[in-house]
DNA sequence: GGCGTATTGTGAACACTGTCCACATACCGT
DNA sequence: ACGGTATGTGGACAGTGTTCACAATACGCC
């Protein structure tokens, strides 16, 4: 009974069925967050049965997971993008300053492209044994790597004591981090995608300012 | 006389459904989170069928959505008892600025010690005709205007241009939310609860220093 | 007091989800 | 060629939110 279920797929193996879930999974959360990533959905829209999928993830946790982390590499891109357009100088400060500015740009705006994704590539708690392969752009880093960059070259500038530099990647990931999830499920809501933009400008300001002791 | 007893009831009629079913709900998003509200366990744990929950509540969103008003209002009665504890010297730029740390410091430890009630919280996309009655504490402030308190300290001892007291409650509120959810259902989920609390105390040192011109 | 009526809880059902089992199929190395 | 194994199918189960028709109750009005 070899009748093609309702949809496409012409021969009896799909070929390559782990990424079409990925990518099915990947378009629903971009488009409905990650409570919008169901596993039944993706190989319904793939034309396979639902049990089809258990032969590439564990279980739709494990499919959520591998979406996730193409969340996080898609962040990654952009700000590794927004990175790479700022040129190192001969002002070594401007050039930290502006690199910090860029990563923080970047990520806000990319939240507010790309609510789903940005959701949620932070809506799982990530497991203790973080496998973060994959979390990563064309660079190989991710975006707290990215970060971490920025930071370096703050601290290269003299912009940063060595002292402040410890532990700064979590002060200024958490400032930004905020504003964009106030915005996108959180009280925010509301508020126009120009009024965040230009809190998200004042915030890398103050975290310019106040990182340094 | 209609007695809400856990396991079976007498009478035909609950008496306090509504309150006893948010009662249960919200025990679950203590211990559980957002996700671990449902509505059905909800009507099972008073005793009653699932359909009776529709009486008070539209659906479940609806009843979710009580549950976070809830969660609110202890948040806000953590800060405002952190607030209280802070008295006012003769020193307004030292009353200001603890006033400030107080709330910080509280909402980061309400999120550490009810991590399931705060991420419920700020888990739903509240409704944009916000009816934000029951979002106070017995101050009748949500914890939004608490921070504004604090921050209207700042400008009264001075520490606090107007230009820069504007807005000001977004670049404090980011940067602690940012924190607490980066811990909470984040990458920093693995990070022990003290050294968050010693990020906590550099980022609101950060927000003071930073957040004025 | 008695009775009609709106309120509140019940039972059965539906559609949907994730997940498991046994089975069928197609590919691959020997 | 052929048997083993990876891969997909069908059918089932539990659990969820939700709706409909119905039953029991409390309350107001005469």
């Amino acid at each position: 009974m070899p009748k093609a279920t309702s949809t496409k797929r012409k021969t009896f193996r799909h070929g390559d069925l782990r990424n079409a879930l990925l990518a099915a999974g990947l378009e629903m959360a971009r488009k409905g967050g990650p409570d919008a990533v169901v596993l039944r959905e993706a190989t319904r829209q793939v034309g396979v049965a639902p049990n089809a999928a258990y032969r590439h993830f564990a279980n739709q946790a494990d499919l959520l997971d591998a979406v996730r982390s193409a969340c996080i590499s898609q962040l990654a891109a952009a700000i590794e993008a927004e990175l790479a357009a700022v040129k190192a100088g001969r002002d070594k400060k401007l050039y930290a300053r502006r690199s910090l500015m860029a990563v923080g740009r970047a990520y806000l705006c990319f939240a507010m492209r790309e609510p789903g994704m940005f959701r949620t590539a932070f809506s799982v708690i990530p497991d203790i044994h973080g496998d973060n392969k994959a979390n990563t752009a064309s660079l190989g880093l991710n975006p707290f790597q990215l970060l971490s960059m920025a930071l370096d070259r703050m601290l290269d500038a003299g912009l940063l004591s060595k002292k402040d530099r410890q532990g700064a990647e979590f002060l200024a990931w958490s400032s930004v981090h905020g504003l964009a999830l106030l915005k996108l499920e959180g009280p925010l809501h509301a508020m126009p995608v120009e009024a965040i933009e230009a809190l998200g400008e004042r915030l890398v300001q103050m975290v310019e300012r106040g990182i340094s002791q």
